[in-house]
DNA sequence: TAGATTGTTAATCGATTAACAATC
DNA sequence: TAGATTGTTAATCGATTAACAATC
């Protein structure tokens, strides 16, 4: 009872409205209504304040929201105002890239581990964090607290590592591999898949239309 | 006149079943029904028929569809049967992951050129392309037909680098800086922005509501 | 022909937008 | 107090699902 499921569509946007936010918080802004917002981001103000509404009243009738409070009480629904320890399985260029990310999502994810399967990169480093081979993903797991997994290998091993990773308490998968992981989990288990190509593929539709539209 | 707007949520369904329909044709699978495909993909198979349907009937009653045929079909939708030139801006990590992928798209996607702004990578290569100076970009799409340009650099830079593109007859980013870039460029630009912060920051969002959920 | 399954219309559901009373 | 702007209810719009006649 109570607590009405957040929708998808909401959740997406949240990010969104956080950098806005602080955006206009580094450019000195202290205070700022759902109309100029609206303005700003493209959106309509009624979709803020019903978005906001959703975790509570954020604003004040005829004054708006404190940028500053507004940011940080997003952040806190984002789960940015504690640390997440996450591992990176895969260190290939993909894999790198998000393990040199400075300042993920404001500081609170901390890489805490690097893993691959391929014998000739374990034991060299990145930044300072050495691969191990993903036999140890059990035993590291068993030692070590950590929240998120990030898949950056290819889909073939994807699946069996995801299983591994889950019997091993990973509750939570940042998955890039080319497959939908969540299909192949627990339904407990909270897949978040990035799919590149599928992006690219959205961009390449629309080329495609907008040409197709020419030659009209 | 006709040609109603397909839907943003249509069009982000369709990598997904070019997808799929290309593994099962891997798999041998010759024909399906909407009916198994839903199963296949956890998707009501009312959905899979609409979503089809905007674009033609591409099935035969009491059949099903032909699962390479269709595949093709939706191929040719979102683009993936003619060839598109593509050049990266910026060979970090992220860059260099791209420029790596290997197949990208069926190989319709074609990576000729990559550019960045450092000046100590510049003239060194990745697989075999040269990085040129950002300097470079008007005078080398002046020589080559380019389609697409990939934004992987830091957001500082990304909205001046995108318009001296625009300027030079690109009008197709793929954005992966942590900017909305089509709200700064001509409305008749197509932009898709990737924003991997704002993925991680949904995935700590749900993470977030789960822990929560347990406490009660 | 009988059975299966599409293409498509109609019904439902959910998300977005508009409106406005509450209130700072 | 008057003006501004929220929080929230109501109206609209669009997307998803259900149903079924058409047809292979």
């Amino acid at each position: 009872m109570g607590e009405r499921q957040i929708s998808k569509a909401v959740i997406s946007r949240l990010p969104r409205y956080h950098r806005y936010l602080g955006e206009l918080l580094n450019s000195g802004t202290e205070r700022i209504s759902s109309g100029e917002l609206s303005r700003l981001m493209k959106v309509t103000a009624s979709q803020i304040r019903q978005d906001l509404n959703n975790f509570g009243g954020f604003g004040q009738q005829g004054y708006g929201y404190n940028v500053r409070y507004l940011r940080d009480e997003i952040g806190k629904i984002l789960g940015l105002d504690h640390d997440h320890a996450m591992i990176i399985i895969g260190t290939g260029h993909l894999g790198k890239a998000l393990a040199n990310y400075e300042n993920f999502n404001r500081g609170s994810i901390h890489i805490v581990g690097l893993f691959d399967i391929r014998k000739e990169v374990i034991g060299t480093k990145v930044r300072n964090t050495e691969i191990r081979s993903v036999e140890e993903l059990p035993s590291f797991l068993k030692e070590h607290e950590v929240e998120i997994a990030v898949l950056t290998l290819p889909k073939k091993n994807a699946t069996e590592i995801a299983q591994i990773l889950v019997e091993n308490g990973i509750n939570a998968i940042w998955n890039f591999a080319y497959t939908d992981l969540n299909l192949q989990l627990p339904e407990d288990v909270i897949v978040e898949n990035v799919h590149l190509s599928d992006s690219l593929m959205q961009l390449t539709y629309r080329l495609n239309a907008a040409q197709q539209k020419e030659e009209n």
